[in-house]
DNA sequence: GTAAGTTACGAGCGACGTAAAAATG
DNA sequence: CATTTTTACGTCGCTCGTAACTTAC
């Protein structure tokens, strides 16, 4: 049987033009792919190159091999990427989440049931989850509506509470009972980037509080503890930090807003139903 | 680099189910077929079999896997009929004529000119003999008009000259100036049956004679040395077979109708040119 | 003289088959 | 107990590289 080797070292020599140069790229010695070619060319009973005594030069029915090797070889080619990125995807569990609190929850349940598997998370526009879903993108997504598809299951999964934390001498420490977004008018907050449905939730809900953005999420934290500005904060969040021994003096101040409290619900195919979790106190 | 040769063994194990039955079937021990798989896994870095102890399952990976090596296998499949076809192709004159007489003319000169080289000769509708020469099916066609299409090369070859042979006990055997073709009126002939243009230009207009049809070559060559009939002939057809050293008592008439009389045009396309054969005596 | 291709020859490594082991039904 | 797969081991054969030869520029 002719071998893909056989192919590439056939390409090769069209790409080079002699024989010694295609010997080095393909790593073998120039008389050996000289047999490798008599042999391919044995195999097929063809002639493939005009020999003159010291030059070879592909022939028509050459070319043509030449053309359907390199076409064989790339499909080739796309076929162990696509094999090998879908077992990767076998061993990846993709979640999109519209908010990032969700996620310190349900990435820990995770890794804890499916050892061994990569988990893959990101935080997008709520409008992209359920296409994503469909098109295999992810294979579970939280979102903040319960989400009715054809072979899609859906189950509640947690709520998150907005709050305010402050340092201990700031103006609003005293309201540990809890303030509205509109006392925030006029203040300067900190704020992490990617927050998902929070920014229409609340955020736009407050034009009169300028914001400090911040991306990334070890500077954020930092940022936090160093500043005496307001920022927010979520009972996820803050049972995370608190679980990874985070310390810190801040006071937290439950936002009074309704907005500030979301159910998420988390959905998966059927055929992924086993990634679903278990659903927290609500 | 992955081998056809493996990618034939999975699609084997595919087939049959069992490493034993395909190890049969690809002539190789079991064991041997084991460690191909193995080493094509390993390649890849990928699982493609489920393991029992006993017993191995392609996995969702195989599975895809298989498709691709299917696909690929065929497409190599077809890339060696086609190169294989492609050569033979370069080994071979296809030529098509509008009638049998001339290539008794042509194929001697190119037997000769292009020793080594297989002449394929057919006698076809003269419609069909230019688009056949566009599309590569013919490299050679005979017709009975010129030919102009762009980059294809025509030249008068030869013409023939229809006569009537008849036994000289025949009635009409001392007609030997010649006779027309109403004349032939309710006798009854013997006539091969793949004369091409003839059938137009002379049958079509005689519907008040009787045709004894014979479509192979050499029976219709002892039937008319039996037979006391009339039948046709022409210049090209009587000195082809006293060529051969072919005996013959029969007399032979000129046709005197203009139509008996057809000059004979050959063409091939600017990249075969060599193959148009030298002028004959018109 | 240098660079290229084919042929000859000997060696090493890789793939093969046999044999053995383990597991399943 | 038959069937199936995997592992172990020794051997054979294939393909490789070196070397020598020929030819062309």
């Amino acid at each position: 049987m002719a071998e893909l080797n056989q192919f590439y070292q056939l390409v090769t020599i069209a790409d080079t033009g002699t024989l010694s140069k295609a010997a080095e790229i393909v790593h073998i010695s120039q008389p050996a792919l000289t047999r490798s070619i008599q042999k391919l060319e044995a195999e097929w009973n063809v002639t493939l190159f005009d020999r003159q005594k010291n030059k070879i030069t592909l022939n028509q029915t050459g070319e043509l091999a030449v053309q359907y090797a390199r076409r064989i070889l790339d499909d080739v080619n796309t076929m162990t990427n696509a094999i090998q990125s879908y077992e990767r995807s076998l061993r990846t569990i993709s979640i999109g989440s519209c908010a990032p609190g969700p996620l310190l929850e349900l990435l820990p349940e995770l890794t804890e049931r499916f050892y061994g598997m990569t988990l893959a998370s990101e935080t997008v526009c709520v409008e992209n989850l359920l296409p994503g879903l469909s098109k295999g993108i992810y294979q579970l997504i939280i979102t903040d509506t319960e989400v009715t598809a054809p072979d899609v299951l859906c189950c509640p999964f947690c709520s998150e509470q907005l709050y305010l934390t402050v340092p201990p001498a700031h103006p609003l420490a005293n309201r540990k009972d809890g303030i509205y977004l509109e006392e925030l008018a006029g203040e300067t907050m900190l704020l992490f980037k990617e927050i998902g449905i929070w920014k229409n939730r609340v955020i736009s809900k407050m034009p009169q509080t300028k914001f400090i953005l911040q991306d990334q999420d070890e500077a954020f934290s930092a940022l936090i503890q160093a500043s005496a500005l307001p920022a927010f904060a979520s009972d996820l969040t803050l049972k995370h930090n608190h679980h990874r021994g985070e310390q810190t003096h801040r006071l937290t101040l439950p936002i009074l807003d309704p907005e500030a409290h979301v159910t998420f619900y988390c959905s998966a195919p059927k055929s992924h139903k086993a990634y679903l979790p278990g659903q927290r106190s609500l």
